[in-house]
DNA sequence: TAAATTCACGAAAACGGTTTCGTGTTAACA
DNA sequence: TGTTAACACGAAACCGTTTTCGTGAATTTA
């Protein structure tokens, strides 16, 4: 790289010094006009930018959020990254984006990059294999190290931080009930292992919707899928049932007992109705397009910006953490009949 | 944020000097072994981490990388990070993703912050609204610069720097030859406007497989689609002609072209092929699956972050600019006929 | 025993800015 | 004419770290 124009090339240059230089450049009153004009002209001509690094060193702080997220190839995830950009940008910080691959390693080394001084604050949803371990200790560490931190969707009740989440046992009651409403009475749930603490929430709204009408819930019509194995296959199991309807915890869990479905020859939605979760390109664009809870990822990635920039910003106030619900609504698509 | 540790701290608590803190910790010979074990004990007990910023303006680099995106909610741009990022990672490098959405005057702005330091290099694919206007000064700016700086996808030809693209002229032709292997003669191209150039490419592709044909491009089948228009409508003018293909240059044309076909009651593949660009989830899951152009963006990506690393960490050599093209596969599925 | 080495550590500069606190010169005032 | 205030600028400290170059004391060598 060329060597950088920096405020002591110019005072040399110029003959003064460089708090003459700084003071002209944030053009101070303390500096004559003729001097203002001519270090200024300078500076210009030779495209002068102040140093982030050395600024961010006296200042102490970078104006940087660090993200970390499980993936990014997935709507929801980058839903989210939009609305904390967004968020981000406005306040005049920057994000610096990393990805855990749903590794508990991984995650736990860039947090250890992200929390040497690089950035001002994190904003992460915890990686699957770490929910599964139930380790924590990374997280407790950034706590105690009162790094402003906040949690998001995927969260770790335990951990004493701000938290953004949706409302998931609300909508896997909301799309449960739809199918109920639908009249259907043998509704398959497809959803992650329990211990990724979303899946297992909306697995308590849909036990929930059933309860109230007193439909007791079949196990075997719970399939919790492996994402290291064949997806397809895992769900076809269930459809050697008699089922007449599907929720499916995300896009790819839905559109799977969608093609299943199909193949099976049954009529969507009047044979079998189906619900997904993340309101994403997949379920927009398929045939028939498919009814699903939405999100709000752009909304939860503001949310959690900017309770993250308030941590920043006034740290002096007592730590009480915040736990940020936000709605979801059912998308009411064509994979399932009005509600009568 | 907690008061952070420091080499600082620790000598004046230890009654030794900076140096020696700093020396110890690295485990100089310059320093006996007990004292070494003191400090290290010290610095150990209250998880002394050295200061990044101090580190960065010292070594004069950050082992960050900017990249900068037109958008984010998109299959394919999300594959080039990942390819990026784990590239970036293995070299000890982190990424700074930035977001132009499209604008001119947001990339601009984008790549100001980015270029004063805080990155050692930059990739980025061009805003559309940036191609269109042809203002390409912010690129000439960095380049003479000399950061280091890498265009992938969405590239100006007219800049210097290296460049990772995909073969567009071959993929449209694959594409188009295919459809016409398959017995179609009225292809319609679904395409963006011509300064998105790599909708022009692909649209060469295109045509020139027609020519090889002996058939003469129909401008009437081309249409080129204004996004912040309705996307569909612009698409249904052009099966109010008799076609019985579409060549889509991205996965949304493609889902929206299939959706228009079966409302028209056409069956897909045998009244009309469709062939998308962009091998994401949209194209694999919905029925019948689209045949596509894979581009393989984590490649890409790959190869973006090897070129930049290899430019920022040798910058001795020449500059002499490299292109790279990665070559695009059809991936055949059900929306098109296997060629006879 | 004098000279040369080795050892263990510290002082200071450097990275690129900002900011506080002088200070010498000039102009205004009494 | 002596005092004061305003003006325009510079010196130096600071942010946290690394690294070069000393340096005094202890040890080895001649």
């Amino acid at each position: 790289m060329k060597q950088k124009i920096t405020i002591k090339t110019i005072a040399k240059e110029l003959g003064v010094s460089t708090s003459t230089v700084s003071k002209a450049l944030k053009d101070s009153h303390e500096i004559s006009i003729e001097t203002k004009k001519k270090i200024q002209a300078y500076a210009n001509l030779y495209n002068y930018k102040p140093n982030h690094l050395a600024l961010q060193l006296r200042n102490q702080k970078t104006k940087v959020i660090g993200v970390i997220l499980p993936k990014i190839v997935h709507h929801f995830f980058s839903t989210v990254i939009m609305g904390i950009e967004e968020g981000a940008n406005k306040k005049g910080y920057n994000i610096m984006v990393c990805f855990s691959n749903e590794s508990y390693k991984k995650e736990v080394e860039t947090l250890k990059v992200l929390s040497n001084g690089s950035v001002d604050g994190i904003i992460m949803s915890v990686a699957s294999e770490t929910l599964k371990n139930k380790d924590f200790n990374h997280f407790k560490e950034l706590v105690s190290e009162e790094i402003p931190f906040v949690l998001f969707d995927r969260v770790v009740d335990e951990i004493l931080c701000d938290k953004v989440v949706v409302d998931d046992v609300g909508a896997g009651f909301k799309a449960t009930k739809h199918l109920l409403e639908n009249g259907r009475k043998k509704i398959a749930l497809i959803t992650t292992p329990n211990h990724v603490n979303v899946g297992a929430l909306r697995r308590q709204g849909y036990e929930k919707a059933l309860i109230e009408e007193y439909i007791k819930t079949d196990k075997s019509l719970i399939v919790e899928i492996d994402e290291t194995k064949d997806i397809k296959k895992q769900i076809e199991k269930v459809f050697e049932q008699d089922i007449d309807a599907v929720f499916a915890v995300n896009e790819i869990y839905a559109a799977n007992s969608m093609r299943i479905a199909k193949e099976k020859g049954l009529s969507i939605p009047n044979d079998i109705s189906i619900i997904g979760f993340t309101d994403g390109l997949i379920s927009e664009y398929s045939s028939p397009s498919i009814t699903t809870i939405a999100q709000h990822g752009f909304t939860m990635g503001q949310q959690a910006i900017e309770v993250l920039i308030e941590r920043i910003e006034k740290e002096s106030e007592v730590y009480k953490p915040k736990k940020i619900v936000i709605s979801s609504d059912l998308k009411l698509r064509e994979s399932t009949k009005p509600s009568s």
